[in-house]
DNA sequence: ATAATTGCAAATTTTTTGCAGGTTC
DNA sequence: GAACCTGCAAAAAATTTGCAATTAT
């Protein structure tokens, strides 16, 4: 389990109760996004409004503890900032899963005349139990 | 050019003047959010209401006309269906480049257990002309 | 002690909806 | 002429803002 505490303080954030609740919420979901982390979150601090949990989103993401997912028709989820990854999503049950960049890969996407710094990769498809249902 | 009435026939869409000028458009732009659909066409079509725009992006994706692109941070853009590609955005001057996907991505995003359907490249760093400004 | 953060309520922005009138096929 | 589409205005949903009280360091 990651140090929520630590993770806010080494990237210049105030360790709040709220914040490492919507850290922890988001670590256990994997991806969730903004009216999801709200009811986890509401039921052990009833009173955490969601005007917090939108401008916290924003400071984490500028503080690179948590980046944003954005999706086709719905709302954008978030994760946890690590190393950079593949989602595979599920057409059916909706899963998404983290899957390593593999070096391979790496060297398909090197363009010419294009300095790549980053990527983002969704692949859209059935996931091993939805293949078997 | 491509011809924007018989591509809204085609997928069961009636061509009215207000479809053909936003498919126009996103043409035109190559990747463009709503907001600037609704600047560009109203010069055109004063009359043509926001409400009319949002309607029609929906029934346009339904449709298989259009694509959303969504995007880290700012509204989703929309662009034209075509052949399945990535995008190359430019971290300084935001531009979105299409690059076709090689076989040896294709081979490279062979991952077990997940039957893959269909992939979302984004790919982010410098672009030709500010790598050189 | 200081500066940052929270929660509330209100404001703003974005998106959706209902329906009368108009258009496409 | 039937079904569909548009534009308006109003409603609903999503996000941001201001500020007094509270909290972290």
């Amino acid at each position: 389990m990651t140090n929520y505490i630590s993770l806010l303080k080494n990237n210049d954030l105030k360790a709040t109760i709220q914040r490492t609740s919507i850290l922890k919420t988001i670590d256990h979901a994997g991806h969730i996004n903004i009216d999801d982390i709200y009811d986890s979150v509401k039921e052990q601090y009833p009173t955490l409004s969601l005007a917090t949990i939108y401008k916290n989103i924003i400071v984490m993401q500028e503080n690179n503890v948590i980046i944003e997912v954005p999706l086709n028709g719905e709302k954008s989820k978030y994760e946890l900032k690590k190393e950079e990854h593949m989602h595979l999503i599920c057409e059916v049950c909706g899963e998404i899963k983290d899957t390593q960049i593999t070096p391979a890969t790496k060297e398909a996407l090197v363009i010419e005349n294009f300095r790549l710094k980053a990527s983002q990769i969704n692949l859209f498809g059935l996931c091993e139990k939805c293949q078997n249902a």
